[in-house]
DNA sequence: GGTAGACCTGGACGC
DNA sequence: GCGTCCAGGTCTACC
């Protein structure tokens, strides 16, 4: 096993980066609530497998990881760690807003604002998808079937202390290229994928030739609107889930309106009568290219 | 630019 | 056990 710690600019709390969203309910993620720590697997360059144990340390990070490593897989280790976690990501400014506001106050005191990312971002793409149209129980059911057709396993057997942080498919997230190899109505029938089977595997392939470069949109300079056309050409990704992953990229200035937010924004501030997406819109106008961040961390009323 | 209807799955419900 | 309905975003065709 290897050890080590990750330096983060503070403020940080490792509980709200992780807690930030549904993506710890997801495999390969696993997380246990009482020791406040993160289990998760990822496939290194070099085709390793590793499994990883995150918690947080004093100003940090704490990672414990298996198999041992090589010197580049570690600094590979921590850069997808830093990635996955946000640890260099700066809200200073937007926190002297939000300490003015009673709403966001808490997000002050809980520094709250990174949001848990995957380590590649045609993971969270593939996510993202996985989470339109349909129930989260198909969520996690669509997503834990793709790891365990297609994911690369671990290599060796787990001792104790990691056991209950692995999660039991004992799989990385399926790479492009693995899932470029299949097919429409493998997805469709043994994945039960539905009709996202198509784009999924579209964007897969796309990805493994080479003729979209997903990854380099990660650290892009490319205006927010440059970079939001971008991944509206992905078949699949529509006005939501655009939204989420400009939050996932660290592009707060547009919300992602779901069936939840026209509810939310209703009971909010129109005594539960319907509204639209201009409503949810118009709501957080005010709060400029932070918006999304004061939507997703907004305190509701219920 | 706006809108209707189709796309799928799984759970809830009624019979 | 079977059939029907429903929730959940995006796409395409059409206006």
């Amino acid at each position: 096993m290897i050890e080590f710690h990750l330096p983060a600019r503070q403020p940080f709390s490792f509980y709200s980066a992780v807690r930030s969203h549904g993506w710890y309910q997801l495999a390969p993620f696993i997380w246990d609530e009482p020791r406040r720590e993160l289990g998760y697997l990822t496939r290194l360059s070099s085709g390793k497998v590793v499994v990883l144990r995150l918690r947080q340390a004093p100003g940090g990070v704490y990672l414990a990881a298996l198999p041992e490593l090589t010197v580049q897989e570690r600094d590979e280790l921590s850069g997808v760690v830093d990635w996955m976690l946000g640890l260099q990501m700066d809200f200073s400014a937007f926190y002297a807003l939000a300490a003015q506001e009673p709403k966001l106050r808490h997000m002050v005191e809980r520094s709250l604002g990174r949001v848990l990312r995957s380590p590649t971002l045609f993971e969270d793409v593939v996510r993202t998808i996985l989470t339109t149209n349909t129930l989260w129980a198909a969520t996690k059911r669509m997503t834990a079937a793709l790891i365990e057709q297609f994911g690369d396993p671990l290599a060796e057997e787990l001792p104790a202390e990691f056991e209950h942080l692995a999660h039991p498919l004992r799989r990385a997230f399926p790479t492009p290229q693995r899932l470029a190899e299949s097919d429409e109505q493998t997805l469709r029938s043994q994945t039960r994928l539905g009709y996202r089977a198509p784009y999924i595997l579209g964007l897969a392939r796309a990805v493994a030739s080479g003729e979209l470069d997903l990854e380099a949109l990660k650290n892009s300079h490319l205006p927010t609107p440059e970079l939001r056309k971008r991944l509206l050409a992905i078949k699949g990704v529509g006005g939501y889930a655009v939204a989420v992953l400009l939050m996932i990229l660290g592009r707060y200035d547009s919300i992602p309106v779901d069936s939840w937010a026209l509810k939310s924004v209703s009971n909010e501030w129109y005594d539960g009568q319907p509204v639209g997406k201009a409503e949810v819109k118009a709501a957080f106008a005010q709060w400029g290219e932070w918006q999304g961040l004061a939507y997703w961390f907004w305190d509701w009323k219920e």
